[in-house]
DNA sequence: TAACTTCGTGATAGGTTCTCACGCATGAAG
DNA sequence: CTTCATGCGTGAGAACCTATCACGAAGTTA
């Protein structure tokens, strides 16, 4: 994760690098990612605008930069809550992490908006970024294998199936995640996603309807299509 | 829908009006919301910039008549959609709405991130627009009750059962709309939501996984759990 | 015909990103 | 210990943006 600090020079540029990507992140929190600004953040740090290119060739690297590093918080936080829940049964820990998934992206809107949200057209992640947002799906497999377990899986293979089998060999998943975990897996983030985005829109709270009681829903849909209580 | 064009004037102003709103699109269709310029619009209709002004206020009054418009167009795709298949087996109509959703966004990607994606924080939708998204739930509902039918509901009312019920009488859609069908709708929504909310956003892309077929599997479960085929 | 309303224009203020040439200071090599 | 190169920050400036303003030219009504 962290390479040795080498010269005291890096160390230094790293720092004001990190207190860059700080100051951006704070603005865009309050804000959006329009209200993101260079200038300010050089202002707000102490040097004039153009300094900031020193560090960051464009706006949009910054905004990048920012993306990359949320894949990764988001993919921590997912961890650390499966990490909390081991103890408790199968069932609890997926319920677990559709909360902590929620409640991260309630507690930084416009990150996760920046994550799964529309992106300027032609946008790709660089493989950095994937293989970070790959980390929060092995999570959730993981929660949603225990529940699983040994119960055979009677799905007749349709469509979905064979695609999410050739999905998950060419992931390197292998083939000891069986095809009803890959499944519910992926629904489980879609549906997480769809409660969660529509939240973060303002739809829900327009319509005044709880999410939180959306996304039990939802987990409870998921477990129980897996087989568990 | 149109009111009585009156006068002349008043005639072109809404034709001008049109023509600005037919080139904010355009524009934002390639580009992004970021992409919408009131001086490119101008120059593109053959008058400057500050003309537009005699037109929306502001460049996020602009934005906000191309969401209002949005919704509205969305339910009339849904309507029209509902319309086609309604010959179908209801459990059809519900696959043909899932589809018809996914394909308005797909079309129009940023137009739908602008409905029901991220938005600027402290905005909210004026009440116009929130009256032209319930259009499109009223959609939902009705074909989802079709394969409802008069099935009893045995469902144990839940907490999110009941909320539903608050929400659909003071919505003043009355007590004809069983609770299920109400659980049913708001769950297909926030899930057709999550699939094509992760489509627009690339995600899926990355993964390279087939949109249309985790469309269908949602629509399956909806249909499923209506009792339908 | 005269008065009034509406529309479009150019100028202007203040904001943005981003490029560039310049000078300073730090760290490294001889 | 001295010299030199590299990296860092600055201010000026180009090109764009939103938004406001005073002004003149239309079209509309009395």
């Amino acid at each position: 994760m962290s390479d040795a600090p080498a010269t005291r020079r890096e160390r230094l540029r790293l720092q004001t690098l990190e207190e860059i990507k700080r100051h951006a992140l704070a603005q865009i929190a309050e804000g959006g990612t329009g209200a993101l600004s260079l200038n300010a953040i050089g202002k707000a740090m102490g040097m004039s605008g153009p300094a900031i290119y020193r560090y960051f060739p464009s706006r949009d690297a910054v905004l990048e930069a920012l993306v990359t590093d949320g894949y990764a918080a988001l993919t921590a936080a997912l961890e650390s809550a499966a990490a909390a829940a081991t103890r408790r049964a199968p069932a609890r820990r997926v319920e677990a992490l559709g909360v902590a998934y929620r409640d991260w992206a309630v507690a930084q809107p416009h990150l996760y908006g920046m994550l799964f949200g529309l992106r300027p057209t032609g946008y790709r992640d660089p493989d950095e970024a994937i293989a970070a947002v790959n980390g929060s799906m092995v999570v959730l497999l993981q929660a949603i294998g225990a529940v699983v377990g040994d119960r055979e899986a009677p799905a007749p293979a349709d469509h979905l199936d064979r695609e999410l089998a050739r999905w998950s060999a060419a992931r390197g998943y292998g083939p000891e995640v069986d095809p009803r975990t890959l499944r519910l897996g992926v629904l489980a983030w879609t549906r997480l996603h769809g409660v969660v985005g529509l939240e973060l829109a303002g739809v829900l709270a327009d319509m005044e309807l709880d999410p939180v009681l959306l996304i039990e829903a939802e987990v409870r849909s998921i477990v129980a299509a897996a087989g568990g209580s």
